[in-house]
DNA sequence: GTGAAAGTTGAACCATGTTTCAACTTTAAG
DNA sequence: CTTAAAGTTGAAACATGGTTCAACTTTCAC
């Protein structure tokens, strides 16, 4: 379950950069430790003595990468948030028609779920650490959708009046999706409940 | 936003039950500040020598009725639950058709987050502070919505395929509509909502 | 009225965990 | 090589806040 990553262009400075090699390693290291721990045993649990520990790392050379605590989740959830969006955003645009897309798009954001349980639940839980990346994360991601959703029917994909509401009810239902058939458990498939979800999605249910 | 209420039938004896009125009365003061502070705090910063303070309740008394911190957590998230349940269930049941029925409960879950938004905010901190009862509060919420919808199926009402997915899908929908409508800005009619929500679901998005 | 049960009180105890710091080691540029 | 800057270390200072408890007051059934 460990993320084995660099640190990425939108990391800000809530984390302080390294000046040598060694340095960008202990970071990732520190980083690492912390998504599995946050991951398992949420913020409040998580100490950080014991990612220091299981980082391999000194307590004190904690504070040489970061101010607190809450700004390593900060850096945390940031990152992870970036992570969605690189990869979900290009499969769903790769699609011309954009229902497709959607349906696509959630497939592998399912995916990718199940193989970041870790950083699905930080997010989740800045919600109460850290409301304004919470509220950042989402706002970005219903911005996105209202955008293409809007494009979508000036191309007649999808019904003229989309708007706002439509967004969030559909980032909803992706997200309790992801929650279900992700994290809670994999006793489906992923296109099976991607083609479910588009189905009603698509045709509504009526019948 | 103090929810002046008495002890439900459903309060488990993670309270322990006072023997007098006097008790009663300390017992609701204590439960009606917690509310208070775990939705304006979140758990991890509400503290329970704040609690009594608010409850106008000497420290020490506070373990006269709760085990732990946790347990008083517990107790609400409990208490909240049945009530978002026999408010909103009722209404829906109301209506013969199910699509209606699902009109009308969307408009009153709406409402009913408006009035309560702290009882919504300590629901969504169970995920991490007390997951059995999480996991527990949606699996209901979806049992519920499964039965009724294969129901409705039966009747005709609806598409005859409907399960679980839908049900996940319905439920994400509503909850994501009641945090950014309910709880995040209240910019929208509760009717109005409800009505494109209802839309959606019942047309789907294709023109 | 009376006394045993119920309830109240808040100081003290205790556990946990964040943050600091001064001595020490490693790195890498010149 | 040399040495200043960067990085490391972990014990100790510090802060917070949950929980206990023994003395005290109120309630209410008889």
């Amino acid at each position: 379950m460990t993320t084995q990553r660099g640190i990425s262009a939108t990391m800000t400075p809530a984390a302080k950069t390294p000046r040598t090699e060694r340095g960008r390693k202990t970071l990732r290291l520190l980083l690492d430790a912390a998504a599995s721990e946050f991951g398992e045993k949420g913020f409040h649990e998580s100490s950080v003595v014991s990612i220091t520990q299981r980082a391999g790392v000194a307590l004190g050379s904690f504070y040489t990468y970061f101010d607190s605590k809450d700004s390593l989740f900060r850096a945390l959830v940031q990152d992870m948030s970036a992570q969605v969006r690189t990869t979900v955003g290009p499969v769903m645009a790769a699609e011309t028609d954009r229902l497709e897309g959607e349906r696509k798009g959630l497939a592998e954001f399912l995916s990718f779920v199940r193989q970041h349980k870790e950083l699905y639940r930080i997010i989740d839980e800045a919600e109460f650490v850290d409301p304004p990346s919470y509220r950042a994360h989402y706002e970005n991601t219903v911005a996105g959708y209202v955008a293409s959703l809007k494009d979508a029917a000036a191309k007649g994909q999808v019904r003229a009046d989309v708007e706002e509401v439509h967004a969030w009810a559909i980032v909803g239902m992706n997200v309790f999706l992801g929650l279900r058939y992700g994290v809670m458990g994999e006793d489906r498939h992923v296109n099976e409940v991607a083609d479910i979800a588009s189905d009603l999605l698509t045709n509504g249910l009526k019948r």
